[in-house]
DNA sequence: GCGACAG
DNA sequence: ATCTTGTCGC
């Protein structure tokens, strides 16, 4: 599939921020999004020494099954930096996006998407650069305050920041510590906590985002 | 000023 | 993120 690549990549910490306010008005927070997906693609990136291996995983939203594949290898394009975690990662996974055959309807990102210092987390980055509906699924929370959601599947309480609600803490299993959802692109905030609940029948994690993380570890250290 | 801080 | 033992549970 086709990706919106800049046309260069920010060295410095002033560069990345430039680059977050150019991008930020351009993420699409109009409409609740899509109420029904076909296909749903889960990105994540595991690191060893100086290299990574970022994958994406496209599944078919209804069955769960794998669709396509797609898992490059690559070194880190920036420093890890609260607040400017998508510039390391971006270019490997834009890389594994482009290698894509199929075009999937939502991307789960392992990140957060509104709930970010400037508005502009992972998700919203992808979303711009891919056009695509995309929501931010992280596992500890960046910045907000919440109450702990009920103790049962589902249940979820807003996760608040500066007065505005940035994302829902949703409690995908019974029992387990709750995810951080947040919505990136062309998504509204109750669309996508429907659907990363859908998509995580079983494990704490979103089924996407556990099968892309397999398939960047098993290729990242495979012998 | 002192911590906190996606992965 | 990654470094790591033991332990509990299906």
């Amino acid at each position: 599939m086709d990706v919106r690549r800049p046309p260069t990549w920010p060295a410095t910490p002033q560069e990345a921020l430039a680059e977050q306010d150019r991008l930020r008005p351009l993420v699409d927070l109009a409409g609740p999004g899509p109420q029904t997906i076909a296909t749903a693609a889960g990105l994540d990136v595991t690191y060893a020494g100086d290299r990574l291996a970022a994958a994406v995983v496209v599944l078919d939203a209804g069955t769960l099954d794998v669709i396509e594949e797609s898992v490059v290898e690559g070194v880190p394009a920036f420093p890890y930096v609260p607040g400017l975690f998508a510039f390391r990662e971006l270019p490997a996974l834009l890389d594994a996006l482009e290698a894509l055959t199929t075009v999937p309807d939502l991307l789960v990102c392992d990140g957060h998407g509104l709930a970010h210092p400037r508005r502009f987390g992972l998700a919203c980055h992808l979303g711009v650069l891919t056009g695509l509906p995309a929501v931010g699924v992280a596992k500890t929370p960046l910045l907000g305050g919440y109450d702990e959601p009920g103790p049962e599947r589902g249940a979820a309480s807003p996760l608040r920041d500066g007065g505005e609600t940035v994302g829902t803490v949703l409690r995908t299993q019974a029992g387990v510590k709750p995810v951080y959802v947040s919505a990136g692109h062309r998504i509204d905030l109750p669309t996508a906590r429907r659907h990363v609940l859908a998509l995580s029948p079983r494990y704490r994690l979103p089924e996407t985002t556990r099968r892309a993380d397999h398939l960047s570890r098993q290729v990242l250290r495979a012998p």
